[in-house]
DNA sequence: TCTGGGGTCCTAGGACCC
DNA sequence: TCTGGGGTCCTAGGACCC
């Protein structure tokens, strides 16, 4: 059996290259994009990184650099990355019959049967991206997906590879040196807690990780970090999930633009949440067997007493009903509340997904059921019709009542491909 | 003053059963 | 007084990812 070719294609600096895509003036600047709230930095052009902005970076810390070298600075702006990611990822697919998308900027293709020079098929990928989207590419080609990782990170790093490393045509004197010089943190699969126990082994490098003893890794790690020491050596053990996995949970939560403290504030947040992911879990025919809620004080703050509570609560029956749910995560809500401290993020989370036809049906509350669906979809079909909540269950969260723990983005760009009233604000 | 949000997978340990 | 062992299922928590 041949080797595997497969290529991870990866979007550089993605939300700010979605950014630039439509503003052209902010080409050749430092440009930083920020999470919500404008809390950190999640995304940084060249020019930005050069400057010294490290991912994840509070934004107080680095505000100085707009005056000082003109770092231009945007908050997160989701509903164009999303889009410009569904775009970029249906192109993708057309380059072979087996993708995996594993995250907003990133899938693996799997190249290995196509009679292609897979060198020439990944440039043309990455053309056709740049001419359709405007978006720039790298691409990491190698036989196994650890290794196309390691490749496409090396594509980046230097242009000599014009955006395109292919693994197996590296010398093997230079794989190794590339190896023997990346710290085994730079490695998928390896962070900062794995690390540390390697380096007290002394593994430091990604080169003595690959030869490492695979049963002493094992034995003082876990079967994940064995198929990262074999997936080193070339031996692919880690498939292309080219059918996407059904979702398990689905997760809603936000750190609050002030600290909230009283009860029914908390509770218009969890009320937001569960509406926001009701709604999702929907659109998608899931149903959840269980809600949790959680709660969380303001971290950073060493002053003040921390509480970071959080509770599952299992339904009797599974439900897509969001009245049900926020009934069950205001219990769940009340439960863990404790009075006295100044809260910073709330989320809630829908678990034990299962798609709709699966489930059970329970013939005394089969009327109960319909019911439910026609006012479920009735209340999403208002929502999508008009672009944002305009029907909200629970009295909370509506778009025209502004709350003094929303979030704060003031400087996102317009949502210039999913909102028409934006597309106009662009032109 | 100011530090994100949404996921997956694996494992250990408890509950329960025979 | 003396109180097994092993399998399965579930959950919480830890580690990782972008």
């Amino acid at each position: 059996m041949s080797a595997r070719a497969i290529a991870l294609v990866d979007g550089n600096n993605f939300y700010v290259s979605c950014e630039r895509a439509f503003n052209p003036n902010l080409e050749g600047c430092p440009v930083v994009v920020l999470s919500s709230n404008d809390g950190c930095v999640v995304a940084r052009s060249a020019e930005a990184r050069a400057l010294g902005i490290g991912m994840g970076e509070p934004f107080f810390k680095v505000r100085p650099l707009i005056k000082s070298h003109g770092l231009r600075w945007l908050s997160s702006n989701f509903s164009l990355y999303h889009d410009m990611s569904a775009r970029m990822m249906a192109l993708l697919g057309e380059f072979s019959p087996s993708q995996e998308i594993y995250s907003v900027d990133e899938c693996f293709l799997d190249f290995t049967a196509l009679p292609v020079d897979v060198l020439a098929h990944a440039q043309k990928l990455r053309a056709r991206v740049q001419c359709y989207l405007g978006l720039p590419t790298c691409v990491g080609l190698a036989p196994s997906k650890t290794l196309a990782k390691l490749a496409n990170h090396m594509a980046k790093r230097d242009s000599q590879w014009s955006g395109v490393c292919d693994w197996n045509e590296l010398p093997s004197t230079a794989q190794q040196r590339v190896m023997a010089s990346l710290p085994v943190k730079e490695i998928w699969g390896v962070g900062g807690r794995i690390s540390e126990s390697l380096q007290a082994l002394g593994i430091k490098t990604v080169w003595q990780l690959r030869n490492a003893d695979p049963a002493l890794i094992r034995a003082r790690f876990s079967v994940v970090l064995a198929r990262t020491v074999a997936e080193l050596n070339g031996v692919s053990c880690l498939d292309l999930g080219s059918v996407p996995n059904q979702r398990e949970q689905i997760i809603c939560s936000r750190s609050f633009g002030q600290p909230v403290v009283a009860l029914n504030d908390l509770k218009d947040t969890i009320i937001n949440h569960i509406n926001h992911a009701a709604e999702r879990m929907r659109s998608e025919g899931l149903h959840c067997q269980s809600v949790g809620v959680f709660l969380h004080t303001y971290r950073f703050n060493l002053h003040k007493l921390q509480y970071a509570p959080s509770i599952q609560a299992t339904l009797p029956q599974p439900t897509d009903d969001s009245r049900l749910l926020i009934a069950a995560a205001l219990r769940a809500l009340e439960a863990i509340y404790k009075t006295g401290y100044e809260y910073q993020k709330s989320g809630i989370q829908l678990s034990g997904l299962q798609p709709q036809h699966v489930i059970q049906v329970d013939l005394f509350s089969n009327g109960d059921r319909l019911r439910s669906e026609r006012l479920m979809s009735a209340v999403d079909g208002i929502n999508q019709r008009y672009g944002q909540p305009m029907v909200a269950l629970g009295a909370a969260g509506m778009a025209h009542r502004k709350h003094f723990w929303q979030v704060r983005n003031d400087n996102r760009s317009p949502r210039y491909t999913t909102h028409w009233d934006d597309l106009a604000e662009a032109y």
